[in-house]
DNA sequence: CGTTCTATG
DNA sequence: CATAAAACG
């Protein structure tokens, strides 16, 4: 089974640009989609409720802004939108879907850059990753299944971007988001494509809008499939779909032995 | 010569539109345009101070909002923004041009629609039409040569646009609007258009942009050239432009005799 | 319905 | 550089 996530910056952009034709082409069995940015009843019907498609939605407040959804070709056992705090909850940043044994968290963590280009989002974004990390701590050590994925806006190491030494002051590229990081590794999560591909060099996920900028690849990796250890074992394959446009992140994907389902 | 009016709703969207094109074409001396919304320097080179045209612009302090600029093909004998009122003059909607012994006024008349579609602008609305008349009322009485022109923002009769049933209590059609004009008309001033074509029906200089208003000509006749009684004697035409797109209003012109800037 | 601005990324 | 909203008309 294949499990994909994809930051589509503004869905209804996204849609007008093919993503219909993408997900049905894609072989997905679970789509994760952060940056939604519009309220369900914004979607047009075709892309709210797709034929085949079970779908959720987890808005925030604020319209047009964030917002995360999931795309699943059968229902989920189960969901839930709220980390139990009302400041992250009400951004629309998570969704905790359950398939059977395997959980999959659906996650878009805060951007750090604030309202003049600052770095004033950066407490909220580093207490986000810390409350998410310590809530899934027990599972972890449990052995459970868990993938968490979606848009980290974090790299990790000098290898994840095109130019970390230009970028060692950028949000996304600073020493105390990378310790971030290197704590979710330490408990124990696997970075299901560097598990499977290595330190492969130049494997982006996002480029900035700004000029040719990805037609020259100069861009980032800062969307992750995270899988807990128990999880894992059952990952066959993990990809980074550079060829796939409609926003300015790139989908990336799992691929799983179904057997992960059955606990 | 020949002076023209045009609300143009955002120049730079105009220009796009072919503003340029239509400016060379148009065999005019003067235009006056209003709802600019842009600071001269946000506006093209080309746009700003085009080849053969002596420029003016007096934008509103609030960005993206409102105000108006002059294009002459002779450069003016003088030039003032200023009404004495602060209100009034800070939304940048008035030029009072000085050419030879004729005084033009391009005149952005404020809408009366308030935030929520409510009417909370009328009061500003009339308070600006007041002071517009009695600032001029000396002028007229003195038999000055003087033009007002611009998107007066007020249907004067039921002639002057398409629906006036359905429209008596909208905000550019009520009675206490149209009895303003009344009183300009009253105290002297002749609505050029009407002079030279009579009752004319069914010439309109706005359109809704919503459907397909315009192709079915559902419009409001709310810009005019104004005249004062001396101005009056020099025109030989007066014209509505309605086959000009580029806006959601249309230009307007008069015609003179040269001899009006012989005082 | 369209222009422009602002916030956000 | 792009998405979306808000203000205004």
């Amino acid at each position: 089974m294949k499990i994909y996530s994809w930051n589509v910056n503004g869905l209804r952009a996204c849609v007008r640009k093919g993503f219909l034709d993408w997900l049905d082409g894609s072989e997905a069995d679970v789509v994760g989609l952060q940056e939604v940015r519009a309220l369900p009843e914004q979607l047009t019907r075709a892309s709210r409720e797709p034929e085949g498609w079970h779908t959720y939605f987890h808005p925030a407040e604020r319209k047009g802004y964030s917002g995360v959804g999931l795309y699943s070709r059968r229902a989920l056992d189960g969901i839930e939108n709220s980390v139990n705090v009302e400041a992250f909850d009400v951004e629309g940043r998570v969704q905790i879907a359950q398939l059977g044994a395997l959980k999959v968290l659906n996650v878009y963590f805060p951007n750090g850059s604030g309202k003049n280009r600052d770095l004033s989002r950066i407490p909220y974004k580093l207490e986000f990753y810390a409350h998410l990390r310590e809530m899934l701590a027990g599972a972890l050590t449990d052995g459970e299944r868990v993938l968490v994925m979606g848009d980290f806006n974090t790299a990790h190491r000098a290898i994840d971007l095109a130019r970390p030494k230009s970028n060692e002051a950028t949000s996304g590229f600073r020493p105390e988001e990378r310790e971030e990081l290197d704590r979710w590794l330490d408990a124990g999560w696997v970075d299901s494509f560097r598990a499977v591909h290595g330190d492969v060099e130049e494997r982006y996920t996002w480029w900035s809008q700004r000029g040719d900028v990805r037609a020259r690849n100069v861009g980032w990796r800062i969307d992750y499939i995270y899988a807990s250890p128990a999880a894992m074992e059952f990952v066959v394959d993990a990809r980074i779909h550079d060829q796939v446009m409609g926003s300015d992140h790139c989908p990336i994907s799992v691929t799983l032995d179904r057997a992960i389902l059955e606990g």
